[in-house]
DNA sequence: GATGAATGAGGTTTCATTCAT
DNA sequence: GATGAATGAAACCTCATTCAT
């Protein structure tokens, strides 16, 4: 059934620290087969074998199935997704980067390094948003939370100094993350390498003008 | 296991007039709970209790459930992907769009459009891209043969005609795509309905200026 | 759980010359998929297959499939085990056979051809002797009375001239019966063939040594 | 499907010291199954039943039901026949036996015992070899290797020197073989109980009178 | 009489999970 | 903490049999 939703990720908030080798290691295993195979072609002794543990012990520190993969996206959610907000944030509220150009070229390099480092874990997540009505929700929930929050201000401030085109705020965020994910799928899904300044360069030259005012 | 690649699907080739009520019916399920709960987490029994049909008829038609998903999927590739070709074709070699909005205008539809009618199909096929990897080696080549054929022409059309940016035909293609698909994921995954017409020119125009010389 | 006893056959009965076409085919179809692969490894539809007909037209005339499997072996054991036993009692009433020897070729010649035109059937008997308690019953009373009734007297009356060696009648029965099985077996199991003349010629040669008084 | 062969059994040698006693119970379970009602007649569930296990256990050691079968006629085939071989190929080199009834006494009450001791595990295989064609084929080479090997050397050191008759060994063998099937066979499928040494003693006479020079 | 779609009981197999060692 | 044998529910699938056409 997988998981219910992201708060019961962030309530696992498991200590990696705490794990004995062992048990990072049914984590790595379950991490490599999950995002190669999918969640429910994966079987508990597969990832067992892999890590090379005994079935037994894949359940010792997470009580069950569902509770592995909350262990690998807890993370991933609870301290990623987060410094994302976090970063926007910082953005406007610091007005670091005056100019959009500027803006734009830190978020689409950001994005797509996270999405190079993350790689399996956001094929997990895919594979969870398509099958699971919860995770659809939860996430439908964050983007509008992000939109609605400091990325959505931030658009509203070059907006309102005059540097990019009036459409509304969703319109030019679904735009930004396109043109972002164009450089990204490939990446997650192929596992195609790229070069991270180059995409920076040519996504940021395309969205300029495409939203210059 | 899943399908093995789309040459197989080919072969099936049911002919649907042939199905018997029953039949189609076990098919009608079958495409409602893949799409909505996957797959892997349809039991043959689901499949059988929604369409109302005891499970020996489920298997009488389609001989195995991978068979099932053939028989979903089939037709969709099938008829609907080579569609999506010739009508590149055509409007290239007939020059039916002399402007290159025109052309813009009559693909993003025809793609918005599409979406919408086959949402179902779209996220059962997502959701086999994610997770086999037969299926994702067969969709990378047809899209390069997309590019490579009949929609790269188009293009390459208009890039010599100077009516867009002189960029590689991939890169162009890519941000076309991105930007249909910012209108059609979220119809896709959550179902929510689009006012297509709106969402064509807005994508227009964003693609116009954005692909400007 | 195939067939229940002999007794069950003979009450079949049914008349060959009243089958239709198609009855008949599913009978030869049955008759070489039973002996081929084995009463349990063939499934009516495979029967269905062979014999080039609908699954309902197995069931019209045969009611199940032990009916088939009953059907098949019953005119075997109806015609031809009785022949068997009237064949050896004229041998010994009339006195046709002065010499032992005479008899000896008569019985293993007709006994081999026989093999030759029951391969099938026999490899079918031969199962459900293994498997069929009732069966191996059914197969061990017809031994016995073949033994105390014609062919028995038939020995009593060779020893009693002095032809044969005075060992109890079911000793010497099993020695030709177990002779006359070591020439009939491979083309029962292998469906090799035979020379008839030859192996009857080698078989009374052996015999008559060994039961020489 | 059965059994491939019988050199996949020997691969298989799983050893039986590291069974625990609820696989071995499996393993008995199934061979009393097996022999009793036949391998195709024998459920999974019906050996779970018997054994007083889950049916999850059945599946645990013994991957497959062709897995148990193969774990009961390994052993079988894998130190049994070859024991024959070697036992054989004693009696000529050694020429332990200088008499021929002495050789004819020990293989005779040998294989007696074999087929008293190992009942069940023939009857197994005398059903695959009915309904398999590689079971029949391995064992029709078998029986080629030992007559033309050890058992084969024998005859012919005691034809050359002049103790039985001048026919073929292939018809010496079959006559030997043949005389200790008649009273194999009532002990193998009837279970019927047996004087192994008044069993011993006839045949020997009769096949020494038969197969007198 | 013939068809073949439909049934459902039951067979084989998988797998998440538990627990004694 | 670690093991792996054991479990049993549930998955996929087969097949003898029925019945409306």
């Amino acid at each position: 059934m997988a998981i219910k939703n992201l708060q019961d990720l962030f309530s696992e908030s498991l200590d990696e620290t705490q794990l004995t080798a062992k048990q990072k290691a049914v984590l790595r295993a379950s991490l490599k087969l999950f995002s190669d195979k999918g969640f429910d072609r994966t079987s508990t002794s597969d990832i067992a074998q892999l890590a090379g543990v005994s079935e037994g012990t894949v359940y010792k520190q997470f009580k069950t199935k569902d509770g592995i993969l909350a262990a690998i996206l807890g993370p991933f959610v609870q301290q990623v997704i987060p410094r994302a907000a976090s970063e926007f944030s910082e953005t406007i509220t610091a007005t670091t980067y005056p100019s959009f150009e500027e803006f734009l070229r830190t978020v689409i390099k950001n994005r797509i390094i996270f999405v190079i480092d993350n790689q399996r874990q956001l094929r997990i997540v895919l594979q969870e948003i398509i099958t699971d009505n919860n995770m659809r929700q939860t996430f439908t929930k964050l983007i509008q939370e992000l939109v609605s929050g400091p990325l959505g201000q931030a658009i509203t401030h070059y907006q309102q100094a005059g540097l990019i085109v009036q459409w509304p705020v969703l319109r030019v965020f679904h735009y930004i993350a396109a043109t972002i994910m164009s450089y990204a799928i490939p990446v997650a899904l192929a596992g195609s390498s790229i070069n991270t300044q180059k995409a920076t360069d040519e996504a940021a030259e395309f969205l300029l003008k495409g939203l210059k005012p």
